[in-house]
DNA sequence: TCGAATACCTTGCAATACAAGGTACTGAAA
DNA sequence: TTTCAGTACCTTGTATTGCAAGGTATTCGA
């Protein structure tokens, strides 16, 4: 049983926020490069979109059958080595249709926060 | 077994980027305004935020259970009475930590997207 | 009295984020 | 040469939750 506590709502509220734009923002970094998946978790982090590893792997994984991506392995000389993904350009094609979406979205909250009192 | 198409992926992260502002935008409408499910329904269409009713309902009985809304009956002469959620002070409080959960969320995608290309 | 419009609500399914736990490679210290 | 810390990959099980579908009740006009 998990109680609901004052700041438990907005923590939740966040993470439900944050699942929204998750495989938008994996788009969004491997569309300015091929990173590996605690790569992309850091920069996700960054910009404070914090996500686990057990979201993002099967994620990636489910990205790439679907055709957004594929990957390549690379050797590291500081462990084991790295699976490097990439975005498709079918990827690209899709990335377009969630820009679109997203500012679609804010445009909706934004109206919705500033419009006239009715 | 469902398929996954092109402007299905598209479908698919609307409804997901929609999912995490759910609660927000309920909390918004219901700030400037008494309103009824059916009416929020429409005011969230009103920019293009769609939801069903079989999401609405519960919850709104969910914020209602956890101290975010209450709610009036009133009669209409235009079919059976409605009930007219009002938001708490408490639910104010809470609107304004989703405010700014929302803006980060905003900041960091807007960060990604035009971030330098490192 | 029947249908259309409006409004409420519930049930069951499917999607999915994440905590927790696990494997395996590298390099350095003991 | 064994062990440990750091890095990187991945899977399983659970809990949440949006929604399609189906259901009840009220009002009003034909």
């Amino acid at each position: 049983m998990i109680m609901e506590t004052a700041t438990g709502i907005i923590e939740n509220n966040k993470t439900q926020m944050r699942r929204g734009v998750l495989e938008y923002s994996i788009l969004l970094i491997l569309a300015k490069g091929d990173e590996y998946a605690s790569s992309i978790i850091q920069k996700m982090k960054d910009v404070n979109i914090i996500v686990a590893e057990g979201t993002i792997y099967p994620l990636l994984i489910r990205l790439k059958k679907i055709g957004l991506l594929n990957y390549r392995w690379e050797e590291s000389t500081q462990g084991p080595p790295r699976k490097y993904y990439m975005i498709t350009d079918y990827g690209r094609e899709q990335l377009d249709g969630l820009d679109s979406a997203w500012d679609e979205l804010a445009r909706g909250i934004e109206t919705i926060r500033n419009g006239s009192k009715a």
